[in-house]
RNA sequence: AGGGCUAUCGCCAAGCGGUAAGGCACAGCACUUUGACUGCUGCAUUCGCUGGUUCGAAUCCAGCUAGCCCUG
């Protein structure tokens, strides 16, 4: 008898997929949703065609491959590990990314908790990627050669411990086979809003989520100034802005101008040309590596500095205190605190930070 | 008090008698399992006001108003 494994279905084609290839590879395969923050709509369903939450997708994916289903409460820890640090964050005058934290705090670890108090050895998820053992023995994660955009940024942050109890079997398939495997299974293909956002700020506006959530500690009005101190006009409040942002400005500078610095203590913010948003040289803490135990030497990887950046080649070595020190060989643009720089080296992540 | 200059979209700015360029800002959409970037679309029946000349004026003329500059 195979090894149970708890799957983390969204409601989506990806994970509804995961969930039935583990069953027919023989695992003891429980479904579970992972409730994270208060469904504020949840009795509004609209037209009647297709207002299915994801629970109820999922539930319906999980009656027809026959496996158990539960629905886990993790708003606790969701709010601590998420939505609290994604404030914290913009309070400091940082640009947080909340995927991040919720798959190392949450997904991986609340889940991963839970699942061992279900008997599971596993948990799973329907990501397109796959996890390698390394020669060297450690787990690394590699990118689905087909995927046709890359989900593995946002985990790079999983300890060894997380990698070795996690499975994606959908990292051995293309999206058309996933969507042809649940086109024959008959599951509810139906199809989902490609993008979610942020997902628990549903009006996207997220400088409004922090006035609620921080109310009285968010920074107030203050200078647009430029590197050279001349003041601009006036700025909404540092958590309105990120570096490399245009838009919403409101300042006709008769040609476009971009966020060059954000400085918390003196509550400005830095308005500049493009080619100041550039720079060659990043540094990162809160550093996890995954492909090596650590970094004793320089090396040369390819980074990217955000979801979607293509990547760029830069080599990193690691500093006294601890921080790593990317040095591009071509500059990269808007380099952002709070953001995470990633390495890869061949196809795997070999680890990344925060960049400071 | 005289003399000169300027008044065109929220900002900047083309136009020079033939029926309102463009940039920025802004809005919407697309892209996007974070914030951004980017792309696309939209955005002055009207040119400080009032008259006049003309087939026809933002463009010429007159007066008025406002701002700027120079000289007492």
């Amino acid at each position: 008898m195979k090894p149970k494994v708890v799957v983390g279905m969204s409601g989506g084609v990806d994970s509804s997929v995961a969930a039935y290839l583990l069953k027919e590879q023989g695992y003891d395969v429980i479904g579970v949703t992972m409730q994270l923050w208060q469904e504020e709509d949840a009795t509004k369903e609209d037209g009647g065609s297709c207002g299915l939450s994801a629970v109820d997708d999922a539930r319906k994916v999980a009656e027809a491959l026959k496996i158990p289903y539960y629905v886990l409460n993790f708003q606790k820890e969701f709010k601590c590990q998420v939505m609290d640090y994604f404030v914290e964050e913009y309070l400091q005058g940082r640009t947080p990314n909340p995927c991040i934290m919720c798959n190392r705090h949450v997904k991986w670890e609340v889940l991963l908790n839970r699942a061992k108090e279900l008997g599971a050895e596993y948990i799973a998820t329907g990501h397109y990627a796959r996890i390698d053992r390394l020669p060297n023995g450690r787990f690394a994660i590699r990118n689905s050669v087909t995927a046709s955009k890359d989900q593995t940024y946002a985990l790079y942050k999983l300890t060894q411990f997380q990698l070795s109890h996690t499975l994606m079997p959908a990292g051995d398939y293309t999206k058309d086979e996933i969507r042809d495997i649940a086109k024959r299974l008959g599951l509810p293909v139906a199809h989902k809003p490609d993008s979610q956002e942020i997902c628990f700020v549903p009006d996207q506006d997220y400088a409004a989520f922090i006035d609620r959530e921080a109310t009285g500690r968010v920074p107030g009005p203050g200078n647009f100034v430029t590197a050279e101190g001349k003041v601009l006009g006036t700025h909404k409040g540092i958590t309105h802005y990120t570096i490399g942002q245009r838009r919403g400005l409101e300042i006709a500078a008769g040609h476009r101008i971009f966020v060059t610095e954000i400085r918390p203590r003196t509550n400005e913010v830095v308005l500049g040309e493009n080619e100041d948003t550039f720079t060659d040289v990043v540094e990162c803490d809160q550093v996890n590596f995954m492909a090596i135990e650590d970094l004793t030497e320089s090396r040369r990887v390819l980074a990217k500095i955000r979801y979607n950046h293509k990547g760029e080649y830069c080599t990193i070595e690691k500093k006294a205190d601890g921080r790593v020190l990317c040095t591009f060989e071509r500059p990269v643009r808007a380099s952002t605190p709070g953001q995470a720089v990633v390495f890869y080296e061949g196809e795997h992540v070999l680890g990344g930070g925060t960049i400071c």
